[in-house]
DNA sequence: GTTTGTGAAGGATTTCACAGCA
DNA sequence: TGCTGTGAAATCCTTCACAAAC
């Protein structure tokens, strides 16, 4: 079962790309948009990756699982593979995303700049605290728990962002399921438990610190 | 990329562990410190199968890299195992770490409450701007990257954690690596360039989110 | 009876190497 | 000539299945 760097292992869905290509499209994008905005037209696989530190051949057989992208003797147009890429991906429309938990974390994550440029759309906030439920942080009402389900609908979100302590992640993360959520990124230290068909992805520096310290020890 | 996460590609090093296994070390190594503090003493690689949604065969061959740790019939002694875990990824003493780069994200890596619990001790605090330097942030007199070298020596920081803008982030790994800095923590959305021998992981949602999109187009 | 540790088998991913095209 | 696209080979990783240990 695949591991994300990171961590948070998931399961397989759908199609027979391999799950390892799908995240490695991401990176092609992000240097494809850094050539583009350089000026340059036209790239190589062995440009893309002495660039990506990957061999020029896992490029090629990364792109030819979804067509054929290139020019014999010349290469790919960067301007052209970047669009298809991001097709691929479906980064060619905005994804509506709902954070849940507006402790320290929750904050940063609502005010994170990030999102935004790249079609992530937060469009509400939760927290299970009365304390915290009815105020106004950075723009958004803060909506009780309870409201997940009818607001994911009324506003069509499709991506849960987790930021709640660990005790209640996975508690939280039922929740999202529950609402129709299929797509959760989760800040939490632990590794959640997902039916299938649902698609995690963990953001923790501690895990990703705790297995460098094998390699300098 | 690998990471994590979600991402972060890196390069291969000593040893004849797959770098897959070391990964999902700490994993083991959180879950086993849960089932400990539930006051479980032994656990089966069934359990801790069920627990993280992984075979128990692979946890099996996992461990086995590194010694024979359980007892046939029974199961693996929770304490035991954590114990060797830590101790094999080097979680058996602390590590200090540098920040550099103290705008908004810096700032929140150095107050996160989640490193030093853990044994990574953020230690010192960098940035290039002049404004900054030698202001007070969460406790840390801002040092200069001037310093860095200086610093990590005296202080024996092991790990430098990248808080910068993507326009310098590269710039700063190249002063880390030049410092003599080995691990390297990326928190600046790019792919940076390190010399073999330098461990690089990066924490970047948005490649995350990028990848997820994929499966729900 | 239960569960580990592990060779061997199977599957997945990466790399090779070259035909084919610009 | 230069570089892609891709079967085939090589490598890497996971799972199987069972002998050995408790």
């Amino acid at each position: 079962m695949a591991n994300s760097n990171n961590n948070s292992g998931n399961p397989i869905l759908e199609s027979d790309v391999p799950e390892v290509v799908i995240q490695r499209l991401p990176l092609y994008v992000r240097v494809l948009t850094q050539f583009s905005s350089a000026g340059q037209e036209v790239i190589s696989s062995e440009q893309l990756g002495t660039r990506l530190q990957m061999t020029p051949a896992q490029i090629r057989k990364d792109l030819s699982y979804f067509g054929r992208f290139g020019k014999q003797g010349r290469g790919y147009d960067v301007v052209v593979l970047e669009s298809k890429l991001r097709s691929i991906l479906g980064l060619d429309r905005t994804w509506n995303a709902a954070v849940i938990g507006m402790g320290r974390l929750g904050r940063a994550v609502v005010s994170y700049p990030g999102f935004a440029p790249e079609g992530f759309i937060v469009t509400a906030a939760f927290d299970a605290s009365d304390d915290i439920v009815g105020k106004t942080i950075s723009g958004f009402e803060v909506q009780s728990i309870s409201q997940l389900k009818k607001t994911v609908v009324e506003l069509d979100i499709k991506i849960g962002i987790v930021a709640v302590p660990v005790d209640h992640a996975q508690e939280v993360i039922n929740d999202l399921v529950e609402a129709g959520i299929k797509s959760i990124l989760n800040y939490a230290p632990l590794s959640p438990l997902v039916p299938d068909g649902v698609i995690l992805r963990g953001i923790d520096p501690v895990l990703s610190l705790q297995s460098m310290t094998y390699y300098i020890s």
